[in-house]
DNA sequence: ATGCCAGGCACAGCCTGA
């Protein structure tokens, strides 16, 4: 099972874009940020020729968030985060798909900082945090995917320095991720490339995606048992090098099926070593993953085409 | 060193993003 998260920035100006990503990389699950579009134009009869159910949280102008699944409805359980109801930005949406509760996330920027945005950035996290601590309490699988706002470390980010005052690299704003992990949750990416520089955001100014100079910010938390499926993660850097571009690539995790019997710790963990094959979706994959950049790591410098 | 680029709304020029 492939699930991604895409910070689309647009989804109305970028529909072609997301169609044809769709069609390339067949995830079974996708997360959204920044729809930019109120809840009546949200694309979803487009999704629906494309294959795709929806749940969304739109917004007039800015955030907004989406669920898409292929071949079924997301079943929504939460529009927003608890803990603040005169929070009325469109930042998070949970929905159900296929026996995994997912989390949209669309973490404020929280720049300049210090300031109320700042603020606001750090009450948001901290209402992530605890609704995210419930989520384990209650030991369903979980995936909490998307738009974090956060450099977790210098490893992601291709010049510390140039980033050091930013909110997306202050302090605090690391210790509120880092906290979520210590809670339990795994960082995909991080948990299979540990020492790989893998960015999933380039500027569109000062040729930052021409050089590479990139940030590692959309990330996959996974509750403990999902984390013991993860067979595979990258980002689908192509998707950033095309005309009229998000200034995200979607990042996507792969999660082997659920082992049969649910106390199958050992079990599970050498499935999880196993790599899915043989489904006619595996097939298509393997095609698009020819005319795309399957692994993040699989190549360091970006094609500007 | 620096919103230098870009989208939405609305149709000029803000506001926002990271």
């Amino acid at each position: 099972m492939r699930i991604a998260t895409f910070n689309i920035n647009g989804i109305n100006g970028r529909l072609s874009h997301l169609i044809d990503w769709l069609a390339e990389t067949t995830p079974d699950i996708v997360c959204l940020q920044e729809l930019k579009a109120p809840q009546d134009k949200f694309p979803r009869s487009a999704l629906e020729r494309a294959g795709y159910g929806a749940a969304w949280a739109g917004q007039a102008r800015w955030n907004g968030v989406a669920i898409l699944a292929r071949d079924v409805e997301p079943v929504e359980t939460r529009r927003a985060l608890p803990g603040d109801d005169a929070d009325t930005q469109g930042r998070y949406l949970e929905a159900a798909v296929r026996g995994v509760l997912i989390g949209c996330v669309y973490l404020p920027n929280g720049n300049p900082q210090p300031g109320p945005k700042f603020d606001y950035k750090l009450a948001w996290a901290a209402r992530l945090r605890t609704h995210a601590a419930s989520l384990l309490a209650e030991r369903h699988p979980v995936i909490l995917m998307g738009d974090f706002n956060v450099i977790p470390t210098d490893l992601d980010v291709y010049n510390p320095a140039s980033w050091k005052d930013d909110s997306l690299m202050h302090p605090q704003a690391q210790k509120a991720f880092a906290a979520l992990l210590s809670d339990g949750w795994t960082d995909a990416v991080r948990h299979l490339h540990p020492q790989e520089r893998i960015y999933t955001f380039w500027k569109y100014w000062r040729n930052a995606w021409a050089r590479d100079a990139g940030l590692r910010i959309d990330h996959a938390l996974l509750s403990p048992d999902l984390a013991r499926r993860l067979v595979a993660c990258g980002v689908d850097r192509d998707a950033r090098g095309r005309d009229g571009a998000s200034d995200h690539a979607p990042m996507w995790i792969e999660l082997a099926p659920s082992p049969p019997g649910k106390a199958a710790g050992r079990k599970s963990a050498r499935v999880t070593k196993k790599p899915v094959a043989s489904s006619r979706v595996a097939a298509r994959r393997k095609a698009a993953a020819r005319r795309s950049t399957p692994a993040a790591t699989s190549r360091r410098r970006p094609q500007p085409s």
